[in-house]
DNA sequence: TCCGCAAACCTGTCCTACAGGTCTAGGAAA
DNA sequence: TTTCCTAGACCTGTAGGACAGGTTTGCGGA
């Protein structure tokens, strides 16, 4: 299927491909069994320890998931193996902070007018909570941080599309080492207030299911925090 | 680091956290090689068995990659272990078509806004080319099709966030499934000009440095497309 | 100083073994 | 008959040894 994966004689790539087709042509969902390792060794024709390689591999892709005495078991994606990507990619310098902070712009201000227009009763108290309670916390900067996150996740997916709470979720990490700059950057109580009431207003466009407001507000506070950062001469 | 990598006595888990902090670290680069299996094995205290598998692990997500007498070398992102990830979300109907297309629209418009403002003529050259390829190969739809991909990657490479060409490098896949649906669904030669003369232009947007032009022109594209898979009944 | 080669090094694969977790069939109890 | 429970079968996680073949390195010669 993919080049990397068919170096002919790489045994545990053609695992993989195999492995993963199994997948797609017994049409398997989250939840589903896959043959054990010493069948799979003997359908495939390599050793356990190459099965065993490839089962790994898939997993560190979240597309399997593993566990003692139990067999591999076809598993949903979630952000974690994304996340260790792209904080690779940061660590490594192919990514910088502004890059993740332009597509995660792109990205939320779509998923603010989306969950504006789909969010649920539940997912809107939610939001606004996050936003409460940053407002709330305001002199302990980590509760404040991870409310801030913990809200803009809760934005994506109420969005209703996976992909974006995937994509997000993965620039986590990066956010968690990023955020306190901002944080240090709004020096005044009342910058800090008025990020605050920014995300509120944010919260109340999404309640009040008005895509356009919300955007519109998303905007505004990646313009804030970024100028924020700028003046801080973080970019 | 992750709570999926943690487990208490998930030998592999520690294993793979260790080798990610061994990287960040010593702040190793794409093509700096790590120590022997043997070696990590011996200062982790676990069996080569288990150095190989999180080493298997890391080189899945692509932050490592493996060859046969190599030292394991550290390496770049690439859309390869994001392409399967994504390629698993749409089998077990976690992702369907259409939120696909919806984050391909969401990123395109501003990839083609900062490919205006960031190509360098030798993209813009590569740009128009792939658009006037289409248009002459009209007749033979794997080739447009193959032109059109390449075009969208290019302009996402243009756009100088290899985030975005990552992510979109990732659709590949699915769009190389989906794409003769939307071929198909314009039936008549017209529309199918209709659509090149709209890549064309995008191109020359592009070309000319008008970002506002070529983010609206993405965006007539995205719509366009979206309308003809409607018609066709597909989304 | 440069080149080439042999030895040292290293990975890919296979095998065996066993501890301990998980599942299931079938018997016991209600 | 149905439900519950347990013993045994099944399965994975880890260890360690072996060897083929690819890669790197340092030595010796030109």
């Amino acid at each position: 299927m993919n080049a990397a994966f068919a170096k002919s004689s790489d045994y545990v790539g053609h695992a993989v491909a195999a492995i993963a087709r199994l997948i797609r042509e017994q049409d398997l969902k989250p939840g589903d069994r896959l043959p054990a390792e010493t069948v799979l060794s003997s359908q495939l024709q390599v050793s356990r320890t190459v099965v065993r390689e490839a089962l790994r591999s898939l997993a560190a892709l979240s597309l399997l998931e593993l566990g003692a005495g139990k067999r591999p078991t076809v598993a949903k994606l979630d952000d974690e193996a994304l996340c260790l990507m792209i904080d690779h990619g940061v660590m490594i310098d192919q990514i910088d902070i502004q890059q993740i902070y332009d597509a995660r712009r792109t990205i939320e201000v779509r998923t603010a007018a989306l969950a504006a227009l789909r969010r649920t009763d539940a997912e809107a108290i939610q939001i606004i909570a996050h936003a409460t309670a940053m407002a709330q916390d305001l002199l302990v900067p980590d509760k404040v941080m991870e409310h801030d996150i913990a809200f803009h996740l809760a934005v994506a997916r109420a969005s209703r599309n996976p992909l974006f709470a995937l994509i997000l979720g993965a620039f986590q990490n990066v956010t968690r080492e990023t955020w306190p700059i901002g944080w240090r950057s709004r020096s005044s109580d009342a910058e800090r207030q008025a990020m605050n009431a920014l995300h509120l207003e944010l919260a109340e466009a999404i309640a009040a299911g008005n895509p356009q407001s919300a955007a519109a507000m998303m905007e505004r506070h990646f313009d804030s925090s970024l100028k924020a950062l700028v003046a801080a001469g973080i970019i």
